[in-house]
DNA sequence: TATGAATGAGCATTCATTCAT
DNA sequence: CATGAATGAATGCTCATTCAT
């Protein structure tokens, strides 16, 4: 029978398959061109689908945006898991993040930027901005509240500077990577040392 | 004499002083409401001047921008010299610049900011950002790069990844600074600390 | 029944009715007002479409004028040939082409005219003129040519100049016709005379 | 004294030096860009004056044209009567006619094309055209009404109609000869021939 | 008389969104 | 669910004309 059929081969509804290749072009467009110089009709034609679909599965071109960063966020938090999983001790869990993030930021190139690139008004006191920046730096803190009741952090450290630091920096290197094609494991190097024992040279 | 005193202090030519309001409103909108929401008409009414005046003075939206930019940078820079001027010591002009760059964004809220915001695709490879970021980590790259011949900073760490991750941060951080009203000294203290000795606790 | 007429009568795609209305109302306003007096806005209210269907048929406004220049020409040409169909003989054929334009130019007043009228630069040594006056005047050079090797014509005649006086006589008559209201067969009457046997008197 | 000197040396009024340098300069522009395409800033560029002086001596843009209009007529005039100046017999005087009109035509390229380019609406019945060719009709008119009378011209023939033939033959030849660099008298015997002639076989 | 900065209505064109099919 | 023609408010920009200097 047809319906068993199809549920067996691609268990997914009908729609399914068209939200998938939209935001799928979507996420090629608006890392190739931005958010501004991308239109519906853009993605549509891009995913092979009439331009009437597209709002069949976004209210609009911003829920569209949304979807996207947020699909990459769970992408990046499910490598950044995969990397840290049965990591132990604080050096080796930072160094894994940073590991994750970046190899993904090289993985898939301007994904990361493109997703904290505000379509209306980025960073801005508006408000309007899409939260992803500040969860992850909600995450960052907790993690580092947690290391500093540890004791593996220095006291005086303001943590949630410390979070939001780090957030631009990766931010910040994700685009390095990707521009100058610098391998992962140098840049976490630097980042790695320069972030745990300071850029002073050591004297042991 | 008002004659007088309008030659004595401000010799402005006639047009001079439409450019000064255009670009003075073109700052406060686009901090405001960033680079898409903002129309050339919009400006020319924030400057009290007609519409077609505004394209006396630009070529065009963008070139606008690009006029806001550098002015930015220009009284940014202006900014760094003055706190940096006579600060002997690797650490304390390291400082000095971070207060520089901390206290400018905090007395021109999402300035900087909106200035490094790229309108058309920020960070992006197509290459069309303005340079503003690149012009920024050249500068703190050869700055880091002095200082580690000076031996000032370990010999393994990679400059360029360096300065790029000090622009990244400053940039966080100056939203930070904006957002939580978080005073720039504690800033600076936590970041100088974390830069220079890394977050690990000290032991002496 | 209106659904089957429809489709026995014009089984037009969906969009090939605004095209449709869209052209009309274009020869209707390029007529009346000039090429720089009508606004594709114009056209789009006349045409009873929204003022975007306008660019679904069209790239820009000079396209809309071409597909109207190449529509005349179409019509005309097919007069041309209908006129001229059956008609032997040299002196015929030339009255029987006289007799279709100035008919269509008096059935259609002001067509030929804003047809040949380029918007840009009439005439000009750019080259970006719409290259309806030089087809005509190929046309008639090719059909001179022949006659000419038929005996038919003065062999000191130059065709190429011969051609282009009779597009350039076509055309002022087309105007006078339809400004004076001149009979269609008055004119071609005294053209074709001039024509061939010149204005002198006839001394038979 | 110095207003004397002034009357010797340049019998001008001031303003009139500012005049014939932007009518110059807007025959050139018109010329080479057409009216549409020629702002009165381009013209007072061209000319070496400021924008402003353009309407000290023109009420707008269209009387701009206007004045260049009437000084290629009045110049056309000078030609035709230089060459018809004392030529005696119908034929001759035709044919004097059209070398006038070729000549200058040929030594002040797209001059007479531009001129008779409606700005607004090329022979449209609209009636706002530059009544150039009009008046140039009824003088051709008046001469073969003469004609006619004295015998010259067939009296079948409807001077009126071939009045505007003429016209829009010299027009449409004008543009030929600039277009094809042909000699003015290789179109001339041709022309003068097919009209007084006919361009059929002459049998004597 | 001369200037050129200023004006703002007007233009061609775009694009997020809707809706009849 | 899917389509793509249709929409019209909105945009960036131009340009003939004015007017304070």
């Amino acid at each position: 029978m047809a319906t068993e059929e199809k549920v067996l081969s691609t268990p997914m509804k009908r729609g399914e398959k068209s939200r998938r290749k939209l935001l799928s072009a979507a996420r090629k467009l608006f890392v190739e061109r931005g958010y501004h110089d991308t239109r519906p009709q853009d993605i549509s034609r891009e995913a092979g689908v009439g331009h009437g679909t597209f709002y069949l599965h976004f209210a609009d071109k911003r829920e569209c945006f949304v979807s996207f960063v947020d699909e990459a966020q769970v992408e990046l938090q499910r490598e950044v898991e995969r990397y840290s999983h049965d990591v132990d001790g604080f050096e080796e869990r930072l160094r894994a993040v940073f590991e994750a993030v970046l190899k993904y930021a090289v993985a898939n190139p301007g994904v990361l930027t493109a997703a904290m690139a505000d379509p209306d008004l980025i960073g801005s006191p508006s408000g309007k901005h899409i939260p992803i920046v500040d969860r992850w730096v909600a995450n960052w803190k907790a993690f580092f509240d947690v290391s500093k009741e540890n004791g593996r952090i220095d006291p005086t450290i303001d943590t949630a500077v410390l979070a939001c630091a780090i957030v631009g920096q990766l931010n910040a290197l994700c685009i390095f990577a990707q521009k100058t094609g610098a391998s992962a494991d140098r840049i976490i190097d630097t980042l790695a040392r320069a972030f745990l024992n300071g850029i002073t040279p050591q004297q042991d």
